[in-house]
DNA sequence: ACCGTGAATGATTGCGCTGTCATTGGCAAT
DNA sequence: ATTGCCAATGACAGCGCAATCATTCACGGT
């Protein structure tokens, strides 16, 4: 046992002089096993199975100019909304032969330019993009690449392949009418790191306030969302608006920091003020009162967009991109009154 | 010319004709710079820009018998924790030329083992564990194995490159007599998805609790941490130990559960009762009062660990394995009274 | 008996890169 | 001038697998 390598590891070779048939038979147990006799291929695997055998990926991919990575291009690891689409996403790969390569690009298009670069080059079994901001070289390689693509989290976007998503215009234009549904008649906006979805939910609600003949009420910050930084957004929106009496925020985080700060105030909520966030975390039903907010279904875009991608493999681009979108659903909860 | 393919991808070959060199030193231009002299390696790296030309890390991976990839196993991936790891592990790895894999086996030690084998196959530049729970299988795989091995969360681990955490014992114990401390003396254990760290919690608490002659109050279950749960577990200690005073729970999302019960019954934090969660979640210290807690500095795990596994890539394994203990930091807040 | 058919299996080749060893040439010490 | 040395560069082979094409063989129809 040499200090280093594993030196023993079985190759497809030893796997098929063990099983006395070719080599090529052994990786078509992999990768075609319809094609191999039950009898065989039964062989075969107890082969594998007793020697330990695991495909070696990069000559597989060398020789097959195909890999089994699906990569996932995210614009942000330090935040709950992704962590449910990588989660999703990883929990349809497990235990097929596909594994899940996360770039994170940090809401820098150049940077998902780069990252979309690197990742085509490797010939993955599919990418999934969140977001539409590339840049336009990013979208051109994407439109060209040799494997689908599925974009994920908005549906107004330029399809490719595929999107899965959810249109967050008409979510929070319908969070802030139900709102007005609920009495609530000067309805402010409070957003942090102002992206293009958070730009979709703003105009939402500019759409419905403005159709509502009321006036805008909008606090936003670049930063990244907090709770903190929520609390910040509606003090200064009581600042210039003292009479607001309810708050459609960006996500969670800031509605949690407006909720923390109107129990700060000793503002009453349902009653004097309404609250409604956007994304719906967990830990946000168990305040009391429970956190209003509208549910997205992350885990399901990660999920579903690897599942699609799986079966699309080694397919070519359809016709027509297909466009799917998972909806929306409010939860009127403690922090709004009755309709 | 197929039907599809990204077709004009430019390989080694066709930078070493472009630039006037041979393939090799384009090669060496990108995994052993030093070797090349400076006028030639910046006329590659120029032809590289102008070709777009990207390694095939495939061919890399099969010929050198080594990924530039760091697999990053985790025993889940719908907890803050783990997150906050990936982060750190991700943005260390930016820019450079590894990538992160990661691999989520649920806390199943079978899973595991299962994933250190298909990881090892791929001769990864490096391996993060979390957590010290495998298989006696898969310790012998990271022992024998071709690439460092850091092992990540506890440092009360058997060590075999480098161990990067932090004593979940004496974290716990530290902050359970920070509450005696404090002037609370019924104190009681909440706990949830009782896994090893979990458990050396419990050892910390059972042991501080044991010192001071006290009384143990443990309420814990198998499932997985929510508010929820940590509400439910506070109102099954308080039926059986209704004078409990204070709390040590497992992690943040038990406490925060706890602490939404204790405003529900109208328990007042800190003067009736405290409070403290373990890891530090951010949202928590914006509650009022803010939640007293064992910050964690898992983004940190992952960075160091990352960092480390670069710097050691292509290194033999080292004579004594090293331990890195990040330590904790009792954050005493406001659901806790003055010491 | 003959052919055609198609399922099952095999032989060959090369994917793009890097390890190894060989070669070149400049320079300091003799 | 000669030697030895080292830095810089190159030629070649082969990593482990799968695409392609070739071969074998059983079987049914005539």
């Amino acid at each position: 046992m040499s200090k280093k390598k594993s030196r023993y590891a079985p190759t497809l070779n030893d796997v098929a002089r063990e099983s006395g048939v070719s080599a090529i038979t052994v990786s078509r147990c992999f990768r075609h096993p319809e094609k191999v006799s039950d009898a065989v291929r039964k062989r075969v695997m107890e082969t594998v199975e007793k020697l330990g055998y695991v495909p070696n990926s990069a000559a597989s991919a060398l020789a097959s100019r195909r890999t089994d990575v699906i990569g996932l291009l995210l614009p942000s690891l330090n935040n709950n909304v992704y962590l449910d689409v990588v989660s999703g996403a990883f929990d349809r790969a497990h235990g097929t032969r596909h594994a899940i390569q996360i770039g994170n690009h940090k809401y820098s298009p150049l940077e998902e330019e780069k990252l979309i670069r690197i990742f085509l080059q490797q010939n993955p079994a599919g990418l999934i993009v969140a977001g539409g901001e590339q840049t336009e070289a990013a979208t051109e390689m994407l439109r060209e690449a040799d494997c689908r693509v599925v974009q994920i989290m908005d549906t107004d976007v330029d399809p490719i392949d595929l999107v899965i998503g959810l249109d967050h215009e008409r979510a929070a234009g319908e969070a802030v009418a139900g709102l007005l549904a609920r009495g609530y008649e000067r309805i402010g906006f409070l957003g942090a790191r102002m992206d293009t979805r958070s730009q979709k939910r703003l105009a939402g609600y500019r759409r419905v306030i403005g159709d509502s003949g009321g006036e805008e009420r909008i606090a936003t910050s670049p930063m990244p969302s907090s709770a903190r930084l929520g609390a910040q957004l509606l003090a200064d929106l009581f600042a210039r608006y003292p009479d607001t009496d309810a708050v459609f925020t960006n996500n969670d985080d800031i509605a949690l920091g407006a909720y923390l700060e109107c129990q700060r105030r000793a503002i009453r909520m349902p009653e004097d003020f309404g609250i409604v966030g956007f994304n719906d975390m967990d830990l946000l039903e168990e305040l009391n009162p429970s956190l209003s907010t509208v549910r997205t279904d992350r885990y399901r875009m990660g999920h579903d967009s690897v599942d699609r991608l799986i079966a699309l493999a080694d397919t070519a681009r359809p016709e027509g991109a297909a466009v799917l979108d998972l909806g929306h659903a409010c939860m009127w909860r403690g922090t709004t009154r009755e309709a």
